[in-house]
DNA sequence: TAGCCAATAGATAGCGGTTACCTATTCGGG
DNA sequence: CCCGAATAGGTAACCGCTATCTATTGGCTA
């Protein structure tokens, strides 16, 4: 989430509302059972670990609502190196999504090849599994469980084709509102 | 987790290090990651929440280690309501195996219609992602992310008949050690 | 005009998961 | 006799998430 927040505002400044309008418009669906304060628990720690700022310049002087936080300097090293790796110990399609999307609205990384690092590091973790598995006893419940990661590890492959299918003819749609 | 660590006391108390190496050993190379010291910090919590107690009898009297945890009738009920909920926001291979493990091993319900229901389950899922997919315009990211949340449930209905497969002809091969 | 509701905007308390790190005892082998 | 592995217990701090609260603005209606 944090990483998802950060990647937000690479592009510009916002304020939370803001940042919870896009994450919601990006994720559509699964989107609507965001809650909207935990967008303000993760600016609140991000400003204290100093990967924001926050200018609240927003509004008439007398009433500073809208708080616009901005991203520092270890803000953006954050986020390049949220898009840089691969393979999180949870692997999670709504977060690869929100990365893709990021990537593409900052023009920092290539959508493409992104999905393309996705795809080496599913398949090595494939083989692992089936090493894995190999190695298990028949019947046993480890065994049965990671027959279960191998056919996630497949439907997450055949995603993947989906999403270069759809990023690869896309250009300039990521736009922000 | 909590719900796993309350389920393995079910059947008889224990202490941590127990706790983790039965965790462990169902999870098999999945649970290598574990960390021990969240054993502690789950077992501390739910004894501050009352769902455990300690009885630190075993041991030598002047040594005191080995501190052996025992479910309250508050743990019991919450681990019977987690064997009876299904369809989580989070679904998670290894809780649901987990829950197959705990349900077999201390006899509180049968492994089979937690396979059932849950497959039930998956299939109501299925069936609100296809609806929301047909809702979503075609090429948006949010029309792709449902086509995975499609393809994983997918593979899930096919872990299930596995699960189905393996729990239906095991009767007391759930031992504890 | 007064009352009400939705949208906008921000925030806090508290729980649970997770990691990194620390301590202490026991026991066998070099 | 010391060292290291296995056993056993623990803490601090972080992050994700939910439930809940406050406040303003603007529009609709009784």
């Amino acid at each position: 989430m944090q990483d998802a927040v950060l990647a937000m505002l690479a592009k510009q400044p916002a304020h939370g509302y803001h940042l919870h309008a896009l994450l919601r418009r990006a994720l559509g669906p699964l989107g609507e059972s965001m809650n909207r304060g935990q967008i303000y628990v993760t600016l609140s720690r991000a400003e204290r670990a100093g990967l924001v700022v926050c200018e609240r310049t927003e509004g008439l002087p007398e009433r500073p609502e809208r708080k616009v936080y901005a991203l520092t300097a270890a803000g953006h090293q954050r986020v390049a190196a949220w898009l840089a790796e691969v393979g999180r110990p949870k692997p999670d399609l709504a977060e690869f999504h929100l990365k893709l999307f990021a990537a593409a609205a900052a023009r920092l990384a290539d959508p493409v090849e992104l999905v393309a690092a996705q795809r080496r590091e599913l398949l090595r973790r494939l083989r692992e599994a089936h090493q894995a598995a190999l190695a298990e006893p028949a019947g046993s419940g480890a065994g049965l469980l990671l027959e279960g990661v191998v056919l996630r590890l497949q439907a997450d492959l055949r995603w993947l084709e989906s999403c270069e299918r759809a990023w690869s003819t896309v250009d300039d749609e990521a736009e922000d509102g």
